[in-house]
DNA sequence: GTCTATATACTGATAGAC
DNA sequence: GTCTATCAGTATATAGAC
């Protein structure tokens, strides 16, 4: 059971390296011009190939843009790696969080294809294709789709690094009263709004300006962790205050 | 300066009915297939017009679904006016903050219309609009476009809504210390936190099932807040309580 | 003025030849 | 595997009938 055929390496090794090719360049025009300029013609005359050749290798546009998904979402990964080593887990709380919300808006449509549902960021939709609906029945879809929503186990990993340092810090005995049932709670709570802070600034002016936002996740973060580093780090900081 | 042309009162109404009832058939289509199923085609056949006329109408299937928006605003506000009418503080916050949550789960499509960017939801975008590219020069686009960004008064509305709780609510006293910085400040991370919160469940599981959402609201509101209801309702709840 | 009919320039996806 | 040709659908713009 679950045989995988062992196909010629070399051939596999080229196709991977087509999936990657495709991918980039998928990568680089949405980053330039955005998602919705995001079209199985103009990727394929970014690679050299016809539009037909791109579904040897994706099933379609929408499969290409989760998979850049959840491309980002590594990159998010990799963004946060260096704040989850700190220590102190009310500094690496509020480390994670500016840069979670740093990386959101140096990479607006990366991020945009993250959270992007199944079946929305395009053309395609009921649009069933053309003419799949002359025919009479399709082969089973085969790939995944529909009911998912963003498996990836980076996402699931983005949310283990705030329910960690969250977890770290009643460990610490550090969180307020009253913030501490159930951390799992809290860090998809603190999650949920700093999505929210990099919705609003990529919608635009009238939610927040660039420079409101570190304040906003500051106060957000204040009410629940309190104002003060933690003593040991703290004592450092208040010998060269006044009184 | 800016003389409204006082044209005939019959036509005008004429027109908003119309108008009116293109929104309508757009909107029962957006709640029915989505956003990406909303094509002036199909819209135009549902009021039972030629696709040409919606354009005396609307400038774009863009303006229709930004109008949508901001009807869907006015909605949210509707739904929302209620429990800005409670007089505790503490109470009405999380009135707000269910309610709000309860209003992106039951209208998803409209939800999603409301923080839809100027450039999105659709097929348009780069396409500058097939024969425009032959001509030379056209009059300047004219209506709104671009810069704005949902500065639907109705948003700001919905904002003042918690800011005014929060503000009321540190009048009172009763506001955790360390969530007193700027009352403002919180009110927009409380607004991200419930965005995040919908935006989330509405990309399916793993981010958070149905059931756990009113939890992970009464986290994020339960560490900002506090988790008791102010004295003089607490009073009678405790006195039914033990030691 | 309003609408019909038509034209252009796109889109995703597929069948079938090579 | 790759490409050509094609389908069915899209937004948008204009010409011209009424």
């Amino acid at each position: 059971m679950d045989i995988v055929e062992p196909k010629d390496p070399d051939a596999t090794a080229f196709r991977m390296a087509l999936r990657a090719r495709i991918l980039d360049a998928a990568r680089r025009i949405v980053t330039r011009d955005g998602l919705h300029a995001l079209s199985m013609r103009k990727l394929a005359e970014a690679i050299g190939y016809s539009p037909a050749s791109l579904y040897l290798h994706f099933d379609s546009r929408d499969e290409i843009a989760r998979a850049l998904g959840r491309e980002s979402f590594a990159q998010l990964l990799a963004h946060l790696e260096p704040c989850a080593q700190i220590g102190d887990p009310w500094e690496r709380l509020h480390a994670l969080a500016h840069a979670y919300v740093a990386f959101g808006r140096a990479h607006q449509e990366a991020y945009r294809l993250m959270f992007m549902e199944p079946r929305e960021g395009g053309r395609s939709g009921t649009h069933v294709t053309g003419r799949a609906a002359t025919r009479p029945a399709r082969d089973p879809p085969a790939i995944a789709e529909s009911g998912d929503a963003l498996p990836c186990e980076d996402a699931a990993r983005v949310a283990d690094l705030f329910a960690d340092a969250l977890e770290a810090l009643v460990t610490a005995g550090h969180l307020r009263s009253g913030a501490q049932g159930e951390p799992a709670l809290l860090a998809r709570a603190l999650w949920a709004m700093l999505h929210g802070v990099v919705v609003f600034s990529l919608i635009g002016p009238g939610f927040a300006h660039e420079a409101a936002l570190a304040p906003i996740v500051d106060a957000g973060l204040g009410g629940w962790l309190g104002s003060p580093p933690p003593p040991a780090s703290a004592v450092e900081k208040t010998r060269n205050g006044p009184s």
